[in-house]
RNA sequence: GCCCGGGUGGCCGAGUGGCUAGGCGGCGGCCUGCAGAGCCGCUUUACAGGGGUUCGAAUCCCCUCCCGGGCUCCA
């Protein structure tokens, strides 16, 4: 039998097209995903990017690859063009904190945003203003090779020296120059940017550079973290689809300049918005939800599903009806998966297995794994979840005493799939061990009103632990209950 | 203005030339004291509109309409 086509196809925004996955260094993956600026609560627009990331981390992995992971923190740099500010020092002035005071809470904010969603953590998280001196070194490179220009304290980048400039995103340079607001003073070229920025006086993000008083431009400190951490030339690069321009051209006219190698990265992997109502899920236009908003309504479990209901390159349009519709999806899974363990506790240890059942579970594992092959496709591969879930059931209800060989097939083919799409595998309600033993007794003493035949009590206790919050089914293996979450 | 994506059944959302996506909802069946869960079937001869290519098109080409995004603020 031939096994798994596991050869990870992946579309690559650069050649535009779907391409087989080769690292350069095989078994090694560096990947590389842009971070956000923390200033502000992270939100589903930040987690649609990071999951889809943890999701490919998960599955290289899976592959055998040996993945070097390296994911950014943007704590300086990144201005707000309508003010012409750092984001950092505008979300500092709006909460009368410090700088580095907002960079801390929002930084631990994020981190903690990531970890509850079970986003695993990058293997490097480095952070811009640690990086200032290797900025400046880099932008002195690139002075000294021609690359750069210094203007009063400010050095762009001159886009007309490096060729190359446009290929990811398709802008043309002569686009760019017609098409310019009000370019800064000293430009040679409205579509240069900057590398290093003069900083006035008073102002609180600054550090010294050979150029005197500033801060780095917002895109050095891509190419300068990833060349720092990863190598010259990485794998993966990638980030929200928004990044594409400028952030990303910038980052590979800088880093070829600046290493002299090409190509800076070999796929460029881009993820498409959130959107609420069609429109894209942001700050400006406050129609978004933060994470730690969204978790207290629904289960990182939910996130992930409805996350990775729709292709990755597609926009995904969130509502709370959507939402709940997802909750009912991840019910459905989770009860399966609870079923499962139940059983196992009931199982014959030995007896005939069901050979077509094992055969059935390694067919729909080897979907699962080719469908993530095929360009990342969370949606076919979250419908082979569906199938697994349809199979251990109609195994389950066929089966007065299932089989403990069985049992653990389908336990672990659940935890295979749970692992790669980062879904928690439902946990036993811990800490409620009293309250369990006395619903058990209640339901003890209701089995008794039932044998003699007083539904009606019976029905009035079990609508009465469901106020409670406690779901009773009757089945035929006995009464089950849940306590709702 | 320039450049990208899209418009799929009640809702969400896969699918790039013939082969059931899937979920949620609704209806019916089996099971059950009832309910719920589960399984099965139906809802599903859906693919913005018009033309064309083809034995065959949601999928390729042309035109039109509508929506979103990028063009140095955003994952």
């Amino acid at each position: 039998m031939a096994g798994p086509r596991l050869g990870l196809r992946i579309y690559n925004t650069l050649s535009r097209r779907i391409e087989d996955f080769e690292p350069l260094q095989p078994p090694e993956v560096k990947m590389y995903v842009c971070g956000p600026t923390v200033q502000d609560l992270a939100h589903l627009g930040h987690a649609k990017t990071y999951i889809v990331f943890d999701v490919l981390y998960r599955y290289l992995t899976f592959l055998g690859y040996r993945v070097r992971y390296a994911r950014n923190i943007t704590d300086v740099g990144h201005i707000r063009e309508d003010i012409q500010v750092d984001r950092i020092i505008a979300g500092a002035e709006r909460e009368r904190l410090a700088p580095m005071e907002l960079v801390d809470k929002y930084m631990f904010s994020f981190f903690s945003d990531m970890d509850s969603l079970n986003i695993r953590r990058p293997t490097i998280q480095p952070r811009a203003t640690m990086h200032i001196v290797d900025m400046w070194e880099a932008i002195s490179k690139l002075v000294e090779k021609g690359y750069a220009y210094v203007v009063d304290g400010n050095v762009y980048f001159d886009v007309s020296r490096y060729e190359g400039y446009g290929q990811l995103s398709g802008v043309r340079r002569e686009e760019l120059m017609k098409h310019r607001v009000e370019p800064a003073p000293g430009k040679r070229n409205p579509a240069d940017f900057a590398l290093w920025k003069k900083a006035e006086s008073g102002y609180l993000l600054k550090w010294s550079s050979p150029w005197g008083e500033g801060f780095p431009g917002w895109h050095i400190e891509c190419s300068v973290m990833s060349i720092k951490h990863l190598g010259e030339q990485l794998d993966i690069h990638g980030g929200g689809q928004d990044l594409i321009f400028p952030h990303h051209e910038n980052e590979i006219a800088q880093s070829e300049c600046i290493t002299g190698k090409k190509p800076f990265v070999k796929y460029w992997i881009h993820v498409g918005y959130l959107t609420v109502n069609g429109e894209r899920m942001s700050k400006s236009l406050g129609n978004y939800v933060s994470i730690k908003d969204a978790l207290k309504k629904y289960t990182a479990n939910d996130v992930r599903l409805f996350i990775l209901s729709s292709h990755y390159r597609s926009p995904l349009d969130y509502s709370e009806g959507v939402m709940e519709q997802f909750m009912e999806f991840r019910r459905r899974i989770e009860d399966c998966y609870f079923r499962v363990l139940e059983a196992r506790g009931r199982a014959a240890e030995s007896g005939e297995a069901g050979v077509e059942f094992a055969g059935q579970i390694d067919r729909v594992l080897e979907e699962f794994l080719s469908r993530l092959s095929d360009d990342l496709n969370t949606p076919q591969a979250s419908a082979s979840l569906t199938e697994l879930v349809k199979i251990v059931n109609a195994y389950l209800d066929s089966r007065q005493v299932p089989v403990a060989r069985d049992l653990d097939k389908a336990q672990q083919a659940f935890s295979t799939v749970f692992e790669i799409l980062g879904l928690r595998p439902p946990q036993v309600e811990s800490g409620g061990e009293r309250l369990y033993l006395v619903v058990e007794r209640i339901l003890r003493l209701r089995e008794e009103l039932r044998r003699q035949g007083n539904f009606k009590l019976a029905d009035t206790i079990r609508e009465a632990l469901r106020e409670a919050g406690i779901q009773v089914e009757d089945t035929s293996a006995g009464p089950r209950f849940k306590v709702a979450r």
